[in-house]
DNA sequence: GTTCCGCATGAATCGATAG
DNA sequence: ACTATCGATTCATGCGGAA
């Protein structure tokens, strides 16, 4: 196994990211705190306010990000007084603004989405992935994200429509040899731009707001092994985590002390440079000769 | 059977749209040509102008929507030059302007995608579903778009966790043995905001923009029997033809003789009145007395 | 060792009530 | 009138203990 950096920071994303070398990261994949949601830790960005917040921590991105790089952008509008609220929209079209390609908008359909009842919608049960670039040119590996064998090939045979749901859970009856019969003999297919992973909740030790497969898929998807790969809003670690286990280098910003302890415990043979995650040198950067 | 009316209408939905009353109308669901598509049609209307050409049209229909009713636009931004452009975003934002409600975005998600590879994005395989309302208060009719639950309700049932007794004691004043009553003998839960519907393909004559069971799930979900449905942009009738089959009035709107033809041809015992599709007598409106 | 089943929990939203 | 808090609603998932 080759090793691999897996620098962990403590500290302010709109920071820390001053300290990273310009066009150093091949991927950038995250999840920002939502307008108005977690509100107890990351101060509950106002819907109204949320564009303003957010630009230039997307600028410092657009700055370390290779030519050759990827943003993916996991995000979703809230709810406000019985209207989806814009700010997702008005983002993206100010991302472009700012320099940014919208390349694509994946689909992530979440099957075990926030149960509720009203008289006015369903469950929301999707949430968009954003993908933006520098350039009309980029790496992309498509024929890594068609393995038939791990997570995502899993994934893909549990989650299938309710049709199919029933005609799967049918088949079991009569074998499981079938189903697996069946993948292996499509494995040339391409995936689509929709993804269906279910989220994974508390009742595993750390709660995420993503699955691992999310990352690892655009990992796949996006890097080779030894890139780079970046997260300003790490949680718990997930994506850090996926990117050690994948044979990547990653780098992972956290601003809440719970939720970097959390990730740094999770990570094994992390090595973190306590200098740069304690802000007394700021003038370094990183990711240099790690 | 109840007659239901089924008009087709052969004209330039910007005209003809003005020849319908003031909140007559109790669904609104069209799939409008879509930027540089259809270009014979309505003349290729291209994507930086495409706001401009939907809001006359737009405006029309919130005027013939009831206040009870709904307008489901399903509608899918094209990719130019590498990126996909923002006009939908921009006519979502433009739309509220008018005076719309942006209540929820649906994922269309299309099983059987149309097949390709390209070397920087994957299949597109999902369309949005814009939902948009006059005020708050709208129709929706839960109950009839309902789907069959997973086999866990039945675990559930026979034995109900402690959680489960104290979210129940906590309830003001319903007792506990009417809220268990509430779960025996359901199989039906309620969906989420993800349709997956396939496309129909090839055992029809005319290639439709969305399956049948598209606008059904609309209609089951936001009308009633005997109530009024609009698609200004008919193409070859699907809508027509589901509303006729559900028990409820339409009217559809086609400028292309082709698509018209075809529309008429399919769907029987359909009430037209020549005299207003041929707009010589203008003034006319419907519905009225049909 | 398997399979089965109980069980807690989650980027939520609405409407009513309270300040 | 306007904002803040709170209770009610609801279902897929995966862990862990049991069969």
């Amino acid at each position: 196994m080759r090793k691999v950096a897996t620098e962990l920071i403590l500290g302010d994303a709109r920071e820390q990211l001053q300290k990273l070398d310009d066009a150093s990261v091949d991927l950038i994949i995250t999840s920002p705190p939502y307008a108005d949601s977690r509100a107890n830790t990351y101060g509950g960005i106002k819907p109204d306010a949320y564009v303003e917040w957010f630009l230039p921590i997307s600028k410092e991105l657009l700055r370390v990000l290779k030519p050759s790089g990827s943003f993916v952008l996991n995000i979703k509008e809230k709810v406000v007084r019985g209207e989806r609220h814009t700010y997702v929209l008005d983002l993206i079209i100010a991302l472009r603004q700012q320099g940014w390609l919208w390349t694509e908008e994946y689909i992530w359909h979440k099957k075990n989405s926030f149960p509720g009842k009203w008289p006015n919608r369903f469950r929301d049960s999707w949430e968009r992935l954003l993908q933006f670039n520098k350039g009309k040119e980029f790496n992309m590996y498509q024929d890594a994200v068609r393995v038939p064998m791990g997570d995502w090939a899993k994934t893909r045979l549990k989650n299938l429509s309710e049709t199919d749901k029933r005609r799967d859970n049918s088949r079991v009856g009569s074998g499981f040899g079938k189903n697996v019969s069946k993948w292996i003999g499509r494995d040339l297919a391409y995936p689509d731009n929709v993804l269906h992973m279910a989220t994974e909740t508390g009742n595993k030790n750390h709660s995420a707001v993503f699955p691992e497969a999310l990352p690892e898929w655009f990992i796949r998807l996006f890097t080779k092994d030894g890139d780079w790969i970046l997260d300003p809003f790490l949680g718990s670690g997930t994506t850090s985590r996926v990117a050690q286990r994948l044979n990547r280098n990653s780098i992972g910003i956290e601003i809440l002390e719970e939720y970097y302890a959390i990730a740094k415990n999770s990570i094994p043979q992390s090595y973190e440079k306590s200098h740069i995650a304690g802000g007394k040198e700021g003038k370094e950067k990183i990711p240099v000769n790690v």
